[in-house]
DNA sequence: TTGATGCAATGATTGGACCAATGCCCGGCT
DNA sequence: AGCCGGGCATTGGTCCAATCATTGCATCAA
């Protein structure tokens, strides 16, 4: 005999449930419209702010967004990658993640994508990626420095894309949106070393050389890789430093 | 002349910065407790249930942990990486993906980890890989479905553990829900055909022939992947037949 | 000593009322 | 005819007050 708990979770939560199964099982596509708030308490036989207490929950982890006003209510989302940064950022400053984990799952996810490459190196795709670091070293050399870091985070992206992979591109725009969060802080570095990696790479590309290719990037985001683990470590220090004379 | 938007998002909101303000400058530290939610909201001049919306949030994005109770409350909290999967799962699952893309990625990620298991594959993994597969095979004996389609799929989530970076195992992670989704609809398969193959990658781990490993988990993937976009393709057919008879 | 019982603290939920933002529509002005 | 502006309906946002539920602890009796 098993008996199941009874609302273990307090009811906001079993009413996020439940409209999270709506959505799971596709009933409901993004973009489509809740019911608002009034008619889903009562559907649900629950007061208003519970249902607003799951709707904020919900709204937070991406699977719905919210907007006021008459044309305004609960609408069903596709997901919000932004919303990891500040999650990441949480698990790194209590030690629970580090930088070191984070760029080498950057190295690993980024050298797969190389290899998921393989006959898939189209003009289409050497042509965007081209014009991609011709923007890159323009915005360098005028020393624009948040759209050129922008920029080079973008190379990552297309590149991705030139997988065809969904997923990885999913998973690229996250690491991304995170790492993006990490290079405010510990400040970007390297302009023109970038632009001059980005075009031996892309040489290698043109040349369908991929193990080239792979090994350039590979250099150079471990490079990358050492320099923010050495950033990370140098201000954890000066915090510390700064705690200690408190 | 920039102007700033006032109060855009909400009181709740400017809640939730101030507190999280608190923990970032470390003058709360993980286990700390909160005031309680009456005393916070007379501190703040605001409703209770703004605060207990603050609150919520906070929880979701992982900076604090409610318990209730006489001895509850709110207390900082060290991060969850758990939403993180959810939210990658969102992502994951909001967009159109083939089956051909989702497979395709998973072996992708999964060879990148075997890489990354370099140096890493020590005895206490080996033995957790090993109770997973013994006890996977005890399921696939007795005809046990689901329990043994979970403990196989687990057996990814463990070997992503063994890379030591917390990015692939959430990734991993999130890969596998939406894949056990796919595999509940599409049917499992190849029972013993997975043990086998199971027995022979932990051999190469355990002699750390990481090629060897590598190459036999790139088999076995590549031809789950080919059934599974067959199976697509056949299902799709018949679907597509039925919809043509109505 | 042990177990039951009551109490107090705290979060959980509810109901109702009102405020605020937003977009639309209609009427009046040019 | 065109447009402009104010009113209005819709919807989320906030607040207050009250009550329920859970949990730990102190108390007390067997």
């Amino acid at each position: 005999m098993s008996l199941t708990p009874i609302n273990s979770k307090g009811i906001f939560e079993s009413i996020a449930a439940q409209i999270r199964d709506l959505i799971e099982t596709e009933e409901m596509v993004p973009g489509d419209k809740l019911p608002n708030e009034r008619d889903l308490a009562a559907q649900l036989g629950v007061s208003r702010h519970a249902v607003r207490e799951a709707l904020r929950t919900m709204e937070v982890t991406g699977w719905v967004t919210m907007r006021k006003g008459a044309t305004g209510g609960a609408f069903v989302s596709s997901g919000r990658p932004e919303v990891l940064t500040e999650i990441v950022e949480r698990l790194m400053q209590s030690r629970e993640l580090t930088v070191d984990q984070l760029t080498e799952a950057r190295l690993i996810v980024e050298l797969a994508i190389i290899d998921a490459l393989k006959g898939r190196i189209s003009d289409a795709l050497l042509e965007t990626l081209e014009n991609n670091v011709h923007e890159a070293e323009r915005l360098t050399n005028e020393g624009r420095d948040a759209e050129k870091t922008a920029m080079n985070i973008r190379f990552h992206a297309l590149l991705a894309e030139g997988s065809g992979n969904l997923i990885l591109v999913i998973v690229t725009d996250a690491l991304m949106s995170v790492l993006r969060r990490l290079v405010e802080e510990l400040g970007s570095v390297m302009g023109h070393e970038v632009i001059r990696t980005r075009w031996i790479f892309l040489e290698h590309l043109r040349e369908n050389e991929l193990p080239g290719a792979r090994s350039e990037m590979e250099r150079h985001l471990k490079s990358l890789h050492r320099y923010y683990v050495e950033a990370a470590a140098k201000k954890e220090k000066t915090q510390k430093r700064r705690a200690n004379r408190a």
